[in-house]
DNA sequence: TTGAGGCTTTCAACA
DNA sequence: AAAGCCTCAA
């Protein structure tokens, strides 16, 4: 077998250490992904392991994703039945099917941070208590905080957790939402967890019958599990005590989410008979990228002490720029982008654009669009998070569980049918006083006095939707299921009849989903709408399908250094490193908050392979209004002597062309800048270079069946003609001439007929 | 009850 | 800068 031919030595020992517990601490591009794929493999071919005995968690779908298609590719199609997911995916597919031991249903909703903040906003109304002077949002974030604590999940009471001395009683705000996630047959994330976990301690059959169909366990990213987490690991393991952990204390940046850096530190402890292996030889960044990356991890005080060495050479300095403003740092990327296309042969996909918070996005965004860049942002404003869909999903969800008031609530009076405060008052107060959910009532029509015309019309509707409910697998395809109630709810002609630029790129993304849905039904043909809900539930970093201006995947990335973490780019710029910002205004206070976003930054050099440029602006827009900033103490603590230093100047006017950003004449700037830092020597900026000519439109309608100035049949407006054919195949998109006004169609919903 | 227009608040990271 | 909340006229 040669599998192994291609592993160093230690990578080849972490292979082949099969049985009984394994720590693998794996620095930064030391092939960490390649040694858990090959001993995947290797446990299937030359162990002889079935797939399905094989459990791996990652942390992200997408990295659950590639490691499946990288096993797939080494060992053929069998390789997709290993399962490989995320700790929360996991615990889904464990919840449904061992819940009911603990009274959860299987049909139960997935409140995101958004639904939990409608439940907090409605408990803190009813128990007088401003919205607006406590934040639901910061009380969400204490309720999960809790949550993620060892203390909790091993059964203390969460009032003694809960801070104290607040003008309102949290506790009681806790034992409410609590109350009421379990009246609406919801769970929370940290749900999700704490309830596997549950079920795990307090069913010893159904903890056997896993504990049978598992007997090896990966680990990855070991360092950012919270403790639910490790104890999943540790009652799954426990049978056949196969458990491999794969980490790296260096790259911990979840601690705000509850991960504990212990639960790596602890293996040892936990495991006395554990092997352990390190992978201290990089093979992803060339020597002063890696150089760059361990001057600013030193100076973590809390860290396992390390040494990487590049197994990549040499190669160019990491570079520095000072910019004057924001809109000079986009245009300093953008300009040295088009300079390494045209000068050094790199093309889109090989640069990635990282900072700190998603908002800064927005000034690189225009500038590459304005260059006609192709790019594309993860994360962010995801997909599902949009409106429109998650008013789609609030359909589904109310459907599938009809006790999941936040969903009623949404769509009850989206679109608009006359369905107000007052009606709703009335619906929860009579539900309320005959202690029955708010669909009972409606449904049973238990209001007294006189109903809206529309929310009869809601209660037939729905109660027509949920009968139709594709139960038995195959009875009805989902997609055509979500079509149905994309017409009958009226949502979809609601958004026709708006006729704006922004109805249609709504009615557009309603499209988008739909064939999601349809993609996944493909995928799993047996597989409910419960399912299908609480697996998209958990895909949040998916990028959206039609960000950027070019999905054809040669296309610049951009992201949030958290969303880089696992991933590698030829050339990475790390931009908005400036106090405040990066580190972020609210970790610069404690040590241990300045030493997470410090890993944060080592995680974000330590994705590049062959260039890294560091950027920073001296004045930035931030809520509307410009702020100083200084340039980043991270930047400072990279030696001068292995760093590159510019200073660019931005041309022209700010974004917002009121002059406040009037270019300054190079050199004006004398005076250094504060001691710590190398003084820029300004040179030249990177000459723009020909900006590579963009790529023509798609010509629209090349494939359709129509064409333009066709005189169409529709069966609702009668004879039209095209005056527009925008997108293809299932996005194809007719605008049509009826008399004098013009409506646009998605051509596969429409029944449109040619007129000779 | 609706929806336009004005005022306020918000941006930390994510499953 | 942009989203969300509130108010008020219709």
């Amino acid at each position: 077998m040669n599998m192994l031919d291609k592993l160093n030595e230690n990578q080849k020992k972490a292979v082949l250490h099969t049985e009984g517990p394994l720590l693998i601490f794996a620095g930064a591009g030391s092939g960490k992904t390649r040694v858990i794929t090959h001993r995947i493999a290797y446990l299937m071919e030359e162990m002889h392991v079935p797939p399905w005995s094989i459990f791996a968690v990652t942390f992200t779908n997408k990295a659950a994703e590639e490691m499946k298609n990288r096993v797939a590719s080494m060992i053929g199609p069998a390789g997709r039945d290993v399962f490989i997911r995320t700790f929360h995916s996991a615990s889904v597919y464990i919840l449904r099917r061992f819940g009911t031991h603990i009274g959860i249903p299987g049909n139960f909703s997935i409140f995101d941070q958004s639904d939990q903040e409608s439940v907090v906003k409605r408990i803190l109304m009813e128990m007088h208590l401003d919205p607006k002077k406590i934040r639901p949002s910061a009380i969400v974030s204490k309720i999960s905080e809790v949550k993620d604590r060892a203390e909790l999940v091993d059964g203390t009471d969460p009032a003694s957790l809960l801070p104290e001395s607040y003008s309102y009683d949290l506790s009681e705000i806790y034992r409410l939402y609590h109350e009421e996630l379990k009246s609406q047959n919801a769970l929370d994330f940290n749900d999700l967890l704490i309830k596997t976990v549950e079920v795990l301690r307090g069913s010893p059959s159904c903890l056997a019958s896993l504990q049978s169909q598992w007997r090896y366990f990966m680990i990855d990213e070991y360092q950012d599990t919270n403790y639910s987490q490790y104890l999943i690991s540790k009652y799954l393991s426990k049978g056949s005590r196969n458990i491999c952990v794969v980490g790296d204390d260096d790259q911990s940046i979840y601690s705000w989410r509850g991960a504990d850096i212990r639960n790596i530190l602890n293996f040892e402890s936990d495991y006395p008979d554990a092997r352990v292996i390190t992978l201290d030889r990089n093979y992803r960044s060339t020597e002063p990228i890696l150089e760059a990356a361990q001057a600013v991890i030193r100076h973590n005080e809390n860290r396992k002490d390390k040494d990487l060495k590049s197994e990549m050479g040499d190669g160019e300095p990491v570079t520095w720029c000072h910019s004057s403003n924001d809109y000079g740092e986009a245009e300093f990327t953008v300009n040295t982008i088009m300079s390494l296309k045209s000068r050094e042969g790199f093309s889109n996909s090989d640069f990635a654009v990282f900072y700190r918070t998603n908002a800064q996005s927005r000034v690189i965004e225009d500038l590459l669009r304005r260059k006609s860049i192709p790019y594309r942002v993860v994360g962010g404003l995801r997909f599902y998070d949009r409106k429109e869909i998650r008013d789609i999903i609030a359909y589904l969800r109310f459907i599938v569980n009809p006790l999941d008031q936040v969903s009623l609530m949404r769509i009850i009076n989206t679109p608009a049918r006359g369905i107000g405060r007052a009606t709703i008052d009335r619906i929860r107060s009579a539900a309320a006083e005959k202690s029955r959910s708010p669909w009972e009532v409606i449904q049973g029509s238990l209001l007294t006095g006189k109903v809206p015309k529309g929310l009869t019309l809601f209660r037939d509707v729905m109660t027509e939707l949920m009968e139709a409910l594709p139960g038995v697998p195959g009875s009805k395809k989902l997609s055509q299921f979500v079509m149905d109630i994309i017409e009958s709810s009226g949502y979809r002609e609601n958004l026709l009849d708006e006729k704006s630029a922004e109805s249609t790129a709504r009615l557009e993304n309603i499209d988008e989903f739909v064939n999601s849905v349809y993609d996944y039904e493909s995928g799993q043909p047996d597989a409910a709408m419960q399912d299908f809900l609480q697996d998209i539930s958990l895909f949040t970093t998916e990028e959206s399908p039609d960000a950027g201006q070019d999905s054809g995947g040669n296309a610049v990335t951009l992201m949030t250094v958290h969303n880089a973490k696992g991933l590698e780019f030829p050339v990475v710029f790390i931009t908005g490193l400036e106090e405040e910002i990066f580190p972020h205004r609210l970790s610069i206070d404690s040590d241990e908050g300045i030493e997470e976003e410090r890993r944060l930054c080592y995680v974000g050099i330590t994705r590049a392979k062959e260039r890294v440029y560091l950027t920073n602006a001296e004045l930035r827009r931030t809520f509307g209004t410009l702020n100083y900033r200084e340039p980043s103490r991270f930047i400072s603590e990279i030696p001068g002597h292995i760093m590159q230093v510019k200073s660019y100047h931005s041309e022209g006017f700010s974004h917002n062309g009121n002059g406040v950003f009037r270019r300054r004449e190079t050199g004006a700037r004398k005076s250094a800048p504060s001691a710590p830092y190398p003084a820029p020597s300004p040179s030249p900026s990177p000459s723009p270079s020909p900006a590579p000519l963009s790529k023509p439109e798609t010509g629209p309608g090349g494939s359709s069946a129509y064409s333009l100035h066709e005189q169409v049949l529709h069966p609702k407006y009668g004879v039209g003609r095209i005056i527009k054919i925008e997108g293809s195949g299932d996005n194809l998109k007719l605008t049509i001439l009826f008399g004098s006004s013009s409506k646009t169609f998605m051509e596969k919903y429409t029944p449109l007929e040619k007129c000779p």
